[in-house]
DNA sequence: AAATGATATGCGATGAATAGAATATGCTGT
DNA sequence: ACAGCATATTCTATTCATCGCATATCATTT
């Protein structure tokens, strides 16, 4: 994982808040999904791509894929992930995501699109 | 300058020798483009193109033009400038343009191609 | 003011990243 | 084995960045 794909990455707004929702622990995709209001194809696109680089890895639960931030070696990815919340521009929709997130994890405590924390 | 400009500036190998090498100090172009290996067309863009963000800024000394960084305030840019040097898979890249640098700048105390850091 | 060296700009061509539709795979419940 | 949802993959179309060439600008020297 060298800086320039590592830089490549942060550069989509998309990763970005991926990568943001992630640090708050692992989510499946179809919580990403209706929290950035994305379609499948380019969700499940954008996890391949940060699989490939090794920033997220994602494991099966039943018919879910939960996605999880690899426990990061590279000290320039750990670096500007920590940044990721007070990042200059992104500071509103980081912090909107997050509440979304928290939002939806509460009101649906049962049905559809639920995806408990494993 | 926002966070993914400043990503997108950075994810391009030029651009991060160059802003590693004006860390030391302002350089000219013609010194940029003789210890980068690069033409004289793409210097002067990538040159404009971080200019266009304000992370870097010229002035002109007589028939050459110096660029310097920019007194970055944006503290993302400023980590990542500081991590530069550290960098995986660059860092020899790097320490060889500044072992350039110096080689030139003692070389050359007098003739062609020398342009004295103001 | 013409010539020369340093740097910048504009534009068409090329290439890389992204988007979108269609389809495939994998799991679950019946 | 089939139906239905969740996720992944493939392929083409489009968009965006980069490249190269030609040319322009500006300062210096003659």
């Amino acid at each position: 994982m060298d800086a320039i794909s590592i830089y490549k990455c942060l550069c989509d707004r998309q990763r970005l808040r991926i990568l943001n929702l992630l640090r708050s622990g692992p989510l499946c995709v179809c919580l990403l999904m209706e929290i950035l209001e994305a379609d499948q194809v380019k969700m499940s696109k954008q996890l391949r791509y940060m699989k490939g680089l090794g920033m997220v890895e994602g494991e099966r639960r039943a018919q879910w894929m939960v996605y999880r931030l690899t426990d990061a070696e590279n000290p320039l990815l750990v670096e500007n992930l920590k940044c990721l919340q007070d990042v200059a521009g992104e500071r509103r929709v980081f912090r909107d995501d997050l509440k979304r997130l928290e939002r939806i994890r509460k009101h649906s405590a049962a049905p559809p699109r639920t995806c408990e924390k494993p």
